[in-house]
RNA sequence: GCGCUCGUAGCUCAACGGAUAGAGCAUUUGACUACGGAUCAAAAGGUUGCAGGUUCGAAUCCUGCCGAGCGCACCA
């Protein structure tokens, strides 16, 4: 039986006694049944008395009593308690909460996922860190928990597209192409130009391409350096993000939003809308209307439009494609763009409390030698997403980032990931994949099988341990739905780690495989089941977070 | 000054208003002639920054204060 059949039974047990007159209370729509963490409390908790006592004017305890009497009768459910103030808790026969083993096992690679968002077209933008130079560990972390949450709302049902935005216009990349110019020419970067070893490189690649081009007047030069550099620097970061297995459907030019003429039609459009009025030789978007502190410009007095009215044009685009729900996911140093993201949404006509998501991730830390790495371009001592692969691999470097809550920040000690990298709780995590391939491995060597469907005997599970694990099985699909409800990749890894630790302590008690000579028996069989069953839930979720399922380590 | 985010074990971090606040690392002590010891068992470690409030119940929600980070452009 699996948690959502149980909150079923919970509900159908209510609606019962409301239906005979045992209680006078609108009968929920939903009831929580979640797994206790004291053992005491039986196999699965729930509070439904606790919140119906109120509104159906009894005390709890009395609600609990006719609830638990309906429910004591439900196939499966062995036995129901009524403990504290009045929770319910519930013990499942063996029978009942083994068969799991199989549910997982039969739904296989589909084990986990739900139609929550089914229908729904999510836009998911991350990253979008400007191509001026490599990605810095600020936009791996995004690159890992934005990728992850596009995993987790397909596994949801959504329609998601992921989507990397390019700063392509405007000054900073005319300050890119005359450093590259400085540098091929070997002359010093210019004031606030940029610098690292990359900007040689660069510079360098592009003269082995075009081997006249320091004969050229040198407007026309700058203008080499800066298309090619731009080019260049963003097929280095998509090759970055590639080689991450953070995987972008869509590279949106902003420059394309200018040629296009879409930030002129965008103005046009926001303008029909009423919101956009003319003061002191400039047009101005009146975000204020919508809880934004200023009114934001959008055409500067010179003309030129702002970067923010190509912040409309883009979101407007996002919603011409069919974007519901289009999520940012900013670091916090950007927060303050919040209010007029939102406000341009409701500029537009939409709902910013439902058509933008913005998600805002602190920043990360690097300890090193027990100090704080101070990062500065001009030192030159940027952390970059592929130092971070280098020294800890794609699994770590993904599984560390995604791993906590974007609200807080974090710290990596380079020291502790680089030189005992084997505590790192992926690992952990892969050990037990690994050891439950090597069991199969073994059983397939010994021309043992789990056997067929029918012939796996549930009831036999029936140690601490393989109650356990059934019911950390039985969370999977829950824990995938809140991650994906509220944009928590973490949860995910966290709920793997726990998962993880109850494999680990069933495989130490509970022997599967027979030992010497003796016979396979259903027993074996059975727990060959449970050992598959955690297999495809550990990939499962590694998948989810973009973390490979070794079989061997 | 205004605003956003955060404050939990020595450290790094969990905990969707639920029962005794949990893991890992570090420290201490145990377990391999049994399926992978990258494991397991146990000990120790807390006034959840402080003070009020809301309720059956608060780390979680509200208010104030303290502390930290980051924002407050006709820049991009």
């Amino acid at each position: 039986m699996t948690p959502a059949e149980l909150s079923q039974a919970v509900l159908s047990a209510v609606r019962a006694v409301v239906e005979a007159g045992g209680l006078t209370v609108a009968v929920p729509d939903e009831v929580t049944v979640e797994r206790p963490k004291n053992k005491d409390h039986g196999d699965y908790a729930t509070n439904v008395a606790l919140q119906l006592a109120k509104p159906a004017g009894r005390p709890p305890r009395q609600v609990a009593e006719l609830v638990a009497a309906r429910l004591a009768e439900v196939p499966g459910v062995a036995k129901v308690d009524i403990a504290g103030p009045g929770f319910l808790n519930i013990t499942l026969d063996a029978a009942a909460q083994g068969g799991l083993a199989r549910t997982v096992v039969e739904a296989g690679a589909a084990y986990g996922r739900n139609d929550a968002f089914r229908g729904l077209k999510v836009n998911l933008e991350f990253v979008s860190a400007n191509p001026t130079g490599p990605i810095h560990i600020g936009g791996v972390r995004w690159a890992a928990v934005g990728d992850s949450l596009g995993r987790i709302l397909r596994a949801c049902g959504a329609d998601v597209t992921t989507e990397y935005y390019i700063n392509d216009a405007g000054v900073q990349i005319s300050k890119f192409g005359a450093s590259l110019l400085a540098a091929a020419n070997g002359r010093p970067v210019p004031a606030d130009g940029y610098v690292g070893e990359y900007i040689g490189e660069i510079a360098k690649r592009i003269v082995d391409a075009h081997p006249g081009v320091l004969e050229l007047p040198e407007p026309e030069q700058l203008e080499v350096f800066r298309a090619e550099g731009l080019e260049l620097m963003v097929a280095e970061i998509r090759r970055s993000m590639e080689e991450f297995g953070a995987h972008f459907d869509v590279w949106f030019s902003e420059k394309s939003l200018h040629e296009s003429g879409a930030v002129g039609t965008a103005i046009e459009r926001l303008r029909e809308q009423g919101h956009v009025f003319d003061r002191d030789g400039a047009v101005w978007l009146r975000t204020t209307d919508f809880g934004d502190d200023k009114d934001r410009v959008l055409i500067k007095a010179d003309g030129d439009t702002t970067y923010f009215a190509a912040d409309a044009a883009y979101y407007l685009s996002k919603r011409d494609r069919g974007n519901e729900v289009n999520v940012y996911m900013l670091g916090a140093d950007h927060h303050g763009y919040v209010g007029r993201l939102k406000a341009i949404a409701a500029c537009a006509g939409d709902d910013p409390e439902h058509n933008i998501e913005v998600l805002i991730g602190q920043f990360v830390k690097m300890l090193k030698d027990g100090e704080e790495v101070r990062m500065s371009k001009r030192a030159g001592n940027i952390i970059t997403i592929d130092d971070v692969v280098d020294w800890i691999g794609v699994d770590a470097a993904r599984y560390s980032l995604a791993r906590s809550s974007t609200d807080s920040t974090l710290t990596l000690d380079i020291d502790v990931l680089t030189s005992q990298s084997n505590e790192n709780p992926v690992y952990y995590v892969q050990y037990a994949h690994a050891r439950m391939s090597s069991v199969a491995r073994n059983a397939a060597q010994l021309g043992i099988d789990k056997g067929a469907a029918g012939d796996f005997r549930p009831e036999l599970l029936s140690t601490q341990w393989e109650s356990d694990l059934l019911g950390m099985l039985g969370e999977f699909p829950r824990v995938v739905a809140s991650a994906g409800e509220l944009r928590e990749p973490h949860r995910v890894a966290r709920y793997l780690e726990q998962l993880a630790g109850t494999y680990h302590r069933f495989y130490d008690n509970c022997r599967i495989l027979p030992r010497g000579d003796e016979e396979a028996t259903d027993l074996t069989r059975a727990r060959l089941w449970l050992a598959e069953a955690t297999r495809t839930v550990i990939a499962n979720g590694l998948g989810l977070l973009g973390v490979s399922a070794p079989e061997r380590m």
